[in-house]
DNA sequence: ACTTGACCTAAAGTGAGGTTTAGGTTTTAT
DNA sequence: ATAAAACCTAAACCTCACTTTAGGTCAAGT
């Protein structure tokens, strides 16, 4: 059993902040001896789980909601394993998403590498909408499309 | 040149946030006609980096000291590849979070999916620290050692 | 016994990133 | 000419996730 103290420094979360999950309702069965929190493997595990729902979008409120299923016993099985096959798709697409924007953010770093070789944007500029270096041009469409394929007509018009 | 509200539909972005931002001093050459916003495609590629930044974990006011190089000329080429080539860092640190993340899921999807089959977590339980599947076992080190080599004998006790 | 450090609560405050409201102007179509 | 749709501003409001404050209790060491 640990202390506030102790799983702030394991967890390096502020103990206002723990203060603040356990009055969300995050450890729904934690338990206290004279007023003063013990925490458990339970609340433990509680916290890597809220550390991990928290990095795929998921709002407190829906964590204190999972945290009840928890607590409600085995017929809530189907609903917790929904709720991170859902959380799932979300982060792959989190994923998905951040390769765009380091796609855009390397485009950018070699646009402005050239731009500080010229001492000018005019060059890079002239070959901008799709006449880059093939390397490049990649980037930048990734960036920009989305990853998708121009597949229908008003699409690319 | 297009307004607003095209701009709005364009990017998915509601008009009120664009209003917002242009307050925020995100477009800094924004031209009007008669008080009306004209949006260039100097204003799309702000937007598309915006977007970029944001994603990245930049804030509104260091999204728009950024902006603010880009009106300064080419003097502040350097700056700009250096807050490029640092979100850049960033990201990758990101997209590792949220494979560790996705690991966790991974994990859970597996853990309910065993719970559901037994009727309870006994079993699964009963397995838990360390003595999973080794595919499973995988999952669960990578989740909870953000990826680290336990080298260090302290680190292991 | 007493001091010190770690713990407790409730309530107010913060900061980021918008959104909404209220009242007004401009453009566009009829 | 007029009405509707789209634009404008300033300021108030909102949510989320904490953090801080103020005033108090508990436990460990001396």
């Amino acid at each position: 059993m640990f202390t506030i103290g102790q799983v702030s420094e394991m967890f390096h979360i502020p103990i206002s902040t723990l203060r603040y999950y356990d009055k969300e309702g995050l450890f729904p069965g934690l338990e206290r001896t004279s007023g003063i929190r013990r925490f458990g493997e339970t609340e433990l595990e509680a916290l890597r789980v809220i550390e991990c729902l928290k990095q795929s979008g998921l709002e407190i409120k829906d964590i204190k909601r999972f945290m009840q299923w928890c607590c409600e016993g085995s017929g809530t099985y189907p609903q917790r394993k929904a709720l991170f096959e859902h959380q799932r798709q979300v982060v792959e697409g989190q994923i998905r998403q951040l390769e765009r924007t380091l796609a855009m953010i390397d485009f950018k770093c070699w646009y402005y590498g050239q731009a500080i070789r010229d001492g000018n944007e005019d060059r890079i500029r002239a070959m901008m909408p799709d006449h880059l270096p093939p390397e490049i041009q990649k980037l930048y469409d990734d960036a920009r499309n989305s990853g998708r394929k121009p597949d229908s007509p008003e699409e690319i018009a």
